[in-house]
DNA sequence: ATATTCCCCTGGAAGC
DNA sequence: TGCTTCCAGGGGAATA
């Protein structure tokens, strides 16, 4: 489900909502998620303690806690947060209840459990196994652009595809955002990485910005059940140019959308206009 | 270094 | 109404 967008668009539907509020309690129902939930540490670090901000890096969602507490949540593929009141009953894969001090709960549901909920010291955040190793932040210009993924790019091998979507060396653009980005680049998936002029790597970081920022603006993209933190619906789909429309129509050439696959994920492409 | 495959899960859609 | 198969927004690990 969610991809840089989607994250940040729950961050910012949670943040006027949260920032402030004391978790009173957590209650762990499914420990059992991408990783197990200690369920220990995290009673410990943040019961009767202040969310101070949230903030996001890659595709995980960081609460800071009072303490220098640090809660990390990636939602995997079906996570979702909601902010509901407590006599809320639980639904169905209702995994992780943050009791708040005003009679609002944020929980965690998640059916596949691909999601993850990890606490720490903030001081840990940077050799954190799971966020040591990420790469370059798309949306921060100070990481990212034309000359970065120049650089980033040289002597690798594998398709452009594989690289966008590889944390290690660029963060936050799952298969949705990278078909349309290098649709909106006009470069074919196949496109091996270190062989991109630094004229089509300006194109290319160009059209992840503009995609991912968009999709933001739209609230995310909401295909099967995305929601913020509120509930509700991302508008990015009717925008989709390639991503699910195998067969159709290529809005610019009238060619036919192509459905390939790169490392297991389907990889959707006009191949008239990408090359 | 990179490519492929499988795995963790549930559930919805499509096919028969 | 089933039942089976395929597919899914992520990502880590094992294997070639």
């Amino acid at each position: 489900m969610p991809e840089l967008p989607e994250v940040e668009t729950v961050r910012r539907s949670l943040l006027p909502h949260l920032v402030g509020q004391r978790i009173v309690n957590v209650h762990v129902r499914q420990p059992k998620l991408r990783w197990p939930v200690s369920t220990e540490a995290l009673k410990s670090g943040v019961e009767n303690r202040r969310i101070l901000d949230i903030r996001r890096r890659a595709k995980y969602l960081l609460l800071d806690v009072e303490d220098n507490v640090v809660v990390a949540i990636h939602l995997g593929m079906s996570g979702r947060l909601s902010l509901v009141q407590k006599d809320r009953t639980f639904a169905k894969h209702d995994h992780v209840i943050f009791h708040l001090d005003n009679q609002m709960q944020l929980r965690f549901h998640d059916p596949r459990r691909f999601g993850s909920i990890d606490s720490f010291f903030r001081q840990q955040e940077v050799v954190h196994p799971r966020l040591a190793h990420l790469g370059l932040e798309p949306l921060d210009p100070h990481a990212f652009g034309e000359d970065a993924l120049y650089t980033q790019t040289r002597g690798k091998k594998k398709p452009i595809k594989n690289f966008l979507m590889d944390a290690t060396e660029l963060v936050g653009v799952g298969n949705i955002y990278a078909c349309e980005a290098l649709y909106a680049a006009q470069i074919h998936p196949n496109t091996v990485s270190g062989r991109l002029s630094r004229a089509r790597c300006g194109r290319l970081a160009e059209a992840v910005v503009s995609t991912l920022s968009q999709a933001i603006e739209q609230g995310g993209t909401t295909l099967r059940d995305f929601a913020d933190g509120e509930g509700n619906s991302g508008y990015f789909a009717v925008r989709l140019q390639v991503y699910g429309r195998t067969g159709r129509a290529c809005g610019v050439c009238q060619g036919l959308i192509r459905r390939v696959v790169h490392a297991g994920r389907s990889t959707f492409y006009c191949p008239k206009c990408q090359h």
